[in-house]
DNA sequence: GAAACTAGTTACCTTTTGGTAACCTAATAT
DNA sequence: ATATTAGGTTACCAAAAGGTAACTAGTTTC
């Protein structure tokens, strides 16, 4: 039986899995990344493309990952003035990771929801 | 400017990786997994591997887990009883998923936490 | 008889997350 | 004058997640 013995490696591990974490995190998140993923957009794009999103949700989760720099929110103003967001490298670097997500979610599916 | 044209496509992705988030969302489920993927343990020893878990969360994790067969739970009855947990396989085909998780959150701190 | 070890459970509380409905500002169209 | 569009905000509420402290059962050692 193998223990974690390295443990600063270990804390060093858990620490960055959290932050990746703390990124992704939450109900919107994810579906938000990749609707971006498939061009920049609009406020009212976004919300029209993940349906059941309420605009209080929809601002306060594009705050977050703007502050976290996986998005650019800029401003034109046309009017009315309109906003548009796009990911950011960083955002784009998530890429890999969301594949991952997704493929082990249809894995999963397969194994144990079964329908 | 793509949009998500095909749809049903688009809504499967979608559930695919809520799938897979809620299975290991939350504080505590990937540092346990990472525990497991160490080698089998016991309660206490999960419990010494994470340090500021209590056994109230620990114990409603590990549950949340096996009920998702991603652990097995082993009683044996020993005297004291021992329990053992141990990664299924669908646990250990989280690996792929959780490399990339880590992968991405070192890049994240390198890039935006920078400490 | 008291303490310790195993693997938890229970009651209670706080914080975070998510959701609804109504409202706001500025401009343009009817 | 009124409605509409864009991009939100505000107040209020409900549910989920997380945390603390104390307690449980059975057995063994001091």
């Amino acid at each position: 039986m193998v223990k974690c013995i390295d443990k600063t490696a270990c804390r060093f591990k858990l620490m960055a899995s959290r932050d990746a974490m703390e990124v992704i995190q939450g109900k919107w998140k994810i579906p938000i990344i990749i609707s971006l993923s498939f061009g920049n957009k609009r406020f009212g794009e976004i919300k029209k493309d993940i349906a059941d999103i309420s605009p209080k949700i929809l601002s306060q989760e594009l705050k977050a990952l703007e502050m976290n720099q996986i998005i650019s929110r800029t401003l034109f103003d046309s009017m009315p003035v309109t906003v548009e967001y796009a990911l950011t490298p960083l955002g784009k670097s998530l890429g890999p990771l969301l594949d991952e997500v997704l493929k082990w979610g249809l894995h999963f599916r397969k194994q144990v929801v079964k329908k």
